[in-house]
DNA sequence: GCTCCCGCTTAACCTAGGTTATTCCTTTGA
DNA sequence: TCAAAGGAATAACCTAGGTTAAGCGGGAGC
């Protein structure tokens, strides 16, 4: 189990002692998930917060057609999951699979309360973390309801370039918020 | 400038001593907006976090040909704001407005910076503030990628039963992501 | 009591994007 | 090595929701 990504991924925002790295790196528990398999399912209730350090999983919902909408892409130095599931304890609405053969680092959600007993400072992380990660989803919002379709590919192009083209482009126009069809439709009828 | 609610909104998290308490209430400032003001506008570097105290307000999109997007309503009791704005002190993508006679109370950005270090237990306090927002965020993007408008409306209103007849119904459309017309259209076609 | 503005409705027409179905590849895997 | 599965493209047709424009009614200012 090697932490090595998310421990320098938390130095970027707060300083641990060796001892208190050395407690973190303990509470940690490691899971493989091959490609195809889930992480997580709707309805379940979530574990503590994940963290990607190999492959790439996404997360999505299901509507009432059986369509599925991604909600976040996951490559290594990521975070995944259902917030609301987690920090609530109530059953998630969104499921989590791996794309490719994947690792992720997680707390459970006993540990985390822990952790912040003994390591206020992981406060402090968690607060950065969500914050950042706020501000992404407004940003997505407004993306969603202000802009055409061919745009908001344009934003996810310019945002994600590492990702477009390791991923499908059905997976892609599922994130944009369009059927596989009609992105391609898009893609060709650009000059 | 009444701190009273702000307070006890803050006490359902964290516990401050009476020194703390009054340490916060010295940096609070307050702002008096008048219906149809501007707390904020595209292109603000937004302030610290804002929290509303009275009225209603709204943040919004603009969008390439004009048409308004409410990303938020904010009603006494909720915070306001581009996140990533504050976050990241760059020129905000939201407009922010007064849809009643308005009152609110923030901190500059500097300020935040101070409490944190002075009482780190502020760290825990927007550490969960953040997380609901975020969590309430990712259910409207699933709201918006997975339901038809008739289900998003349906959800408003399971959601915001003390809003929905307080708002002019064509922010509850801007809201749901449907033009006034096309609101008007569906609510009269429900049998 | 009269404006004037604003929000709501209606209706005719329009289009971005969805649906269904078929074909063609490429990948995977027994 | 062949079959099966899944991604991509294409095309004909469809619909949720948008656009434009006009009329109507109520409330805030005078």
């Amino acid at each position: 189990m090697d932490a090595t990504l998310l421990l320098k991924h938390i130095a970027r925002h707060i300083t641990l002692s060796p001892e208190e790295q050395a407690h973190f790196t303990s509470l940690l528990k490691h899971r493989a998930v091959k490609k195809k398999q889930f992480l997580a399912r709707e309805g379940d209730v979530s574990r503590g917060p994940t963290f990607v350090t190999a492959g790439l999983l996404r997360s999505y919902s299901i509507d009432n057609d059986g369509y599925e909408h991604v909600i976040q892409f996951a490559p290594p130095g990521w975070w995944v999951g259902d917030i609301g599931s987690m920090i609530h304890q109530r059953p998630s609405i969104l499921n989590v699979d791996a794309l490719e053969d994947s690792e992720v680092l997680f707390l459970s959600e006993g540990d985390v309360d822990d952790l912040y007993e003994r390591i206020p400072s992981f406060e402090r992380f968690f607060r950065i973390l969500t914050q950042n990660a706020l501000a992404a989803h407004q940003a997505r919002l407004v993306s969603i309801l202000s802009l055409p379709a061919k745009q908001r590919y344009a934003e996810f192009c310019r945002l994600y370039p590492s990702l477009i083209d390791c991923l499908p482009q059905k997976q892609v126009a599922s994130y944009i918020g369009v059927t596989p069809e009609f992105l391609s439709k898009m893609l060709k009828s650009r000059a």
